[in-house]
DNA sequence: GACACGGATGGAACATCATTCCATAATCAT
DNA sequence: ATGATTATGGAATGATGTTCCATCCGTGTC
């Protein structure tokens, strides 16, 4: 006689010993996105660390956006808490802000998938938590309040830009199977070899596209904005 | 005697009387994606829309991606080429990079869907496009050639954080059934309610949001990088 | 100690997607 | 005319996110 399908289940199944919890999920997705990008992290691998099923975990999330911006929040909330453990009540607000943005950079660095977890995460928890340190920096800096959302969002969005920026050269360099140093100078070659005629700048770019550092453009580009906050406005 | 499944085609299927182009399959693609979000750009839909089969796409597209920044490049292309119009020699720099910043705000804001496309299309001709044109102010603002990449770069990243932002706004709204302005003040409701111990300055920064501006806040940050650029170094 | 009940679990089923395959039709060169 | 090349469209494939449901486990109740 036929069974329904779903009736029987295999008695080699086992319940686990120790029961699943959000955090453990989300620690199993982040060394998951870490190892694999952000295409690896899928329900079947993921229900397949765990040793469990996919049902199993949907009792504990809602769905796969939301295990993103949890695994996003939780890098996040590390990241922020971690540098303020050397400012003193004395320290510079300016330098706060580097320092604060400079950790931004490195954990979307080692955990590039972050960057666009975050494009995808806005007004969720992990940009109230940027928004909140950044912007108790801004108001340190003696900026009007009237003009805190327009600084910080300023900030804000530059940190956001060079996230993706680095998210999308991580992924395409991984799908190239190339380091991220090589990669850099394979597209460099390929625009110093644009068309002059159409693309002059873009093409006059290249070699300093090959030998510049990430890390420290990025930290410029906040001195250049830091520097506009404090510079006095044309009428 | 059954036959192959796949040996005999319905008679019904008539082919097109016209042949099937990349820009025709663009077009349709931008199409979709203006009225129906990212998500409702799939093959099936394109193939429904062009009467056609998902095979037939495939002969002049490589993939989704490719499709993705064809249709993105064609946004920008126009989007760079239009502003220039009203620019004569005589107009200063600044002018004529609020006026392509400003382009390229009002397309995202139209196109929602290029902003998370170009996130993802670093590197890509889009990009290239957007670098040249801004790039060739920068060079007419006079910032010395061993500061071009900075330069550009910060700006660059800055528009691509604003794309990525307002791209999803636009999508999360849409999720919600919501326009914009709507949705920002839902938002703005939750960080009010925030926790005033944890979450201090977010909260104090609701009601700017509420009543904000995007596109002139967008200009705002471009000045303040703009300033920034010209004015003095510290040191 | 038997029993019911709700919180958890895990695996099968489902719908949908990008992509590939291939028989076929149209077009072109010779 | 004939063969080759270009192009088409629909069926099959494999993988994904998500839902469904039979089952298990601990806890409190009588």
């Amino acid at each position: 006689m036929v069974q329904n399908a779903r009736s029987k289940k295999t008695s080699s199944s086992q319940r686990r010993e120790e029961s699943l919890s959000r955090e453990q999920i989300i620690e199993a997705s982040i060394e998951l996105l870490d190892s694999s990008g952000e295409e690896g992290l899928t329900f079947r691998a993921l229900s397949e660390r765990l040793a469990t099923g996919p049902g199993a975990i949907y009792w504990h999330i809602a769905n796969k956006s939301d295990l993103l911006t949890a695994a996003c929040d939780a890098i996040i909330a590390r990241t922020m808490n971690a540098p303020l453990a050397s400012v003193t009540s004395g320290t510079p607000p300016q330098t706060t802000i580097r320092l604060l943005a400079l950790a931004m950079f490195d954990a979307i660095d080692a955990h590039p998938w972050v960057g666009s977890a975050l494009t995808h995460a806005l007004g969720k928890s992990p940009m109230v938590r940027i928004v909140e340190h950044i912007g108790q920096q801004v108001q340190a800096l003696g900026v009007p309040k009237k003009e805190h959302w327009i600084t910080v969002s300023a900030l804000l969005n530059y940190i956001l830009g060079v996230a993706g920026r680095n998210a999308a050269n991580g992924q395409l360099a991984r799908t190239q199977g190339l380091v991220r140093s090589d990669f850099l100078k394979a597209v460099s070659t390929v625009w110093s070899q644009l068309d002059p005629k159409e693309y002059p700048f873009a093409r006059s770019l290249a070699a300093q596209m090959r030998a510049h550092d990430d890390r420290k453009d990025f930290l410029a580009g906040i001195d250049l904005i830091l520097r506009g906050i404090s510079s006095p406005r044309r009428t």
